[in-house]
DNA sequence: TCCATATATATTAATTTTCATATATTTTGA
DNA sequence: TCAAAATATATGAAAATTAATATATATGGA
């Protein structure tokens, strides 16, 4: 993956939390991003698509929701860089990890093999 | 520094390139970097403008040139990122480093202390 | 049908580039 | 020693390009 692509990426507010809080969480849906960033269903969407398309994130559907997981097949140095970047940048995500705290009803996560 | 910042600057290839290619020489002035990257004057100024208004590059002049160098105060994780992107996009920045090498002329680096 | 998610299109906003010109420093030659 | 030329870099302003957002609507599975 191109490194310019890859930073284009991450160079918009709202996709740098998608991709740091879905770090951070394993995997998220659309609808706990929008809590968690309390922002539009069609705005998470679009910037979730984009993450995808780019070969950022992975996603998978289960029942009603997709979630999303950052793509594990990434090369290396760009797994690091998103690690260190949420280790370092815990207080940048706190607003978002709050907000998704106090999310009622959050989808179950059935596991993979059961669905 | 904000992250969302710090990834806005790099979300450009001529910024990425300048950055990367200061990285790996230490310092670079405004004419090396037009040879390097076959862009023009204004171009590569404004932009090194920009990474030294954000706080990523320093400056030192040296008579008629200006050195830009990375600036050695940034956060230890930002440091990490760009050493780990300069050493794994190699490839990248091949092309700049060949023309840089043929460049005739290129300015002398008379140390600090004894300007 | 309901719910979660995706997408099309129009619009707005932000960024990048270019051209012309300004500034700073060094060099040249009377 | 000084004015003019040359060289390197910076910047103002307009034009061009790219990206982000909102609204409305579509899709797909329980």
């Amino acid at each position: 993956m191109n490194p310019v692509q890859f930073y284009k990426c991450l160079a918009d507010e709202t996709r740098l939390r998608c991709m740091l809080l879905i770090h951070l969480e394993q995997e998220l849906c659309v609808c706990e991003l929008m809590q968690a960033l309390n922002e539009s269903q069609p705005k998470i969407s679009r910037h979730l698509a984009q993450l995808r398309t780019c070969g950022l994130l992975t996603d998978r559907r289960q029942g009603q929701w997709v979630f999303y997981s950052i793509n594990k097949a990434l090369p290396d140095w760009i797994l690091a860089v998103l690690h260190e970047t949420t280790r370092n940048n815990m207080a940048f995500l706190e607003v978002n990890q709050q907000q998704l705290g106090t999310m009622g009803d959050r989808p179950d996560r059935a596991v993979a093999c059961c669905a």
